[in-house]
DNA sequence: TGTACATCAGTGAACGCGCGTTCACTGATGTAC
DNA sequence: TGTACATCAGTGAACGCGCGTTCACTGATGTAC
């Protein structure tokens, strides 16, 4: 539009098609989860012919890996925002749990405000030994799995968890929180209005601080 | 075979092609999970020609719910076993802890070994708003929900639970387990041992008995 | 008991669809001399 | 500074595929008289 020497080059030599790639593929996760991925599709949205996208990608499966890391790092700078918004209150463990709750209502909030992310992020084949893969780490450079994990860390700091129950804590949280997410946004629970899934979020939350 | 009448009827009045339709569903759920459950396929199976199916349902999605709620039914089943599996000890306070233990026992064997079919039970558009539909139920003629239900009551009862935590403590039941489910057949936690996930559970399993 | 007939579970053929992926290619770019 | 050339990101055309769904139909069955 403004360099006259770019003219019949908008397609070759796209540029960045590989992240044009992602970036479509994210976009149809968000509106259909990771199903509604589809590759023709995404190099239709960057203005490149179908096969272009095999110069970034073996194959669909590559994109989909791709962008669901993407995805958890959306879901890490949720939890990562929540947790940060929670205001010093002077009481040290006061805060700790607070900010556990707080982990936990922004993985929720990201599953209920973007479910079809929440389900690209963490329903595509792969599996925690990666899980502190950069990759997957949002803009803080923490993954979801991280971003708890230190959460859980300061508990023990502050000595409301007992060190001997701290190793494997993550996987307790996590999968309170996330079952419920999946129940509420693909699931049997989906049929629940707003204000019984808040009380249902705190009541979930409240029976991990005491049950961890 | 036998009758020398039914010749060429073999698919003409098949007899019972819904039930066998839906059985071919839960066959294709079992290998490969809703997504995979395939109209065409399924009349295939049932040796008749593919437009046949439209006399039964609707549509492909009218089939799925049905598989769904026939996999929710078998979902009940395992957890009714499980339960009436536990021994009596003589004391009715360990005795109900264990029956709740043992139904979500039930609820993960089920999903670690049917991970197709427990996608189909529950990743499938339907709400609780039906949860005590008598399609989902299993053999016993309990769904799911109602099964764990029960065994709720059943605390309360022998005063493990506070009457008052009493409602809508089955999503806080079912949340925690449904997630652990989720995250191993389906979700990061999918590279995990077998025994590093019998231990999850067994402190999943405590945390929820702890925090309820 | 026998016959006419309505019902309705199945057939056969076709539709439009869009997908993922492969092939041999072209031509703009950056690099070595 | 200019030229030859290798690189490699894109093209264009085609493939095989199987899906869900609709249409007008047929003929076995059960029912009414």
């Amino acid at each position: 539009m403004s360099d006259p020497l770019a003219q019949s080059r908008d397609t070759y030599r796209h540029g960045d098609l590989r992240s044009a790639l992602v970036s479509a593929g994210i976009e149809m996760a968000r509106a259909g989860g990771p199903d509604a991925i589809v590759l023709r599709e995404a190099t239709r949205s960057a203005g490149v012919s179908p096969n272009a996208a095999y110069r970034h990608f073996a194959d669909r499966q590559a994109l989909l890996i791709v962008v669901s890391a993407t995805a958890q790092g959306l879901v890490a700078n949720a939890m990562f925002a929540a947790r940060a918004a929670v205001v010093d209150s002077g009481d040290a463990v006061a805060d700790a749990r607070a900010r556990l709750r707080a982990v936990g209502t922004g993985y929720l909030s990201f599953a209920r405000t973007e479910p079809g992310l929440f389900r690209a992020a963490f329903t595509v084949p792969d599996d925690l030994s990666r899980s502190g893969d950069p990759s997957k780490a949002g803009d803080a450079g923490f993954t979801p799995f991280q971003v708890l994990s230190v959460t859980l860390d300061e508990l023990v700091e502050v000595g409301v968890l007992p060190a001997e129950r701290r190793p494997g804590a993550e996987l307790l949280a996590w999968a309170s929180v996330h079952g419920l997410g999946m129940l509420v946004i693909d699931g049997p629970l989906r049929g629940l209005t707003d204000p019984m899934i808040d009380g249902s979020i705190a009541r979930l939350l409240e029976m991990v601080d005491r049950g961890l």
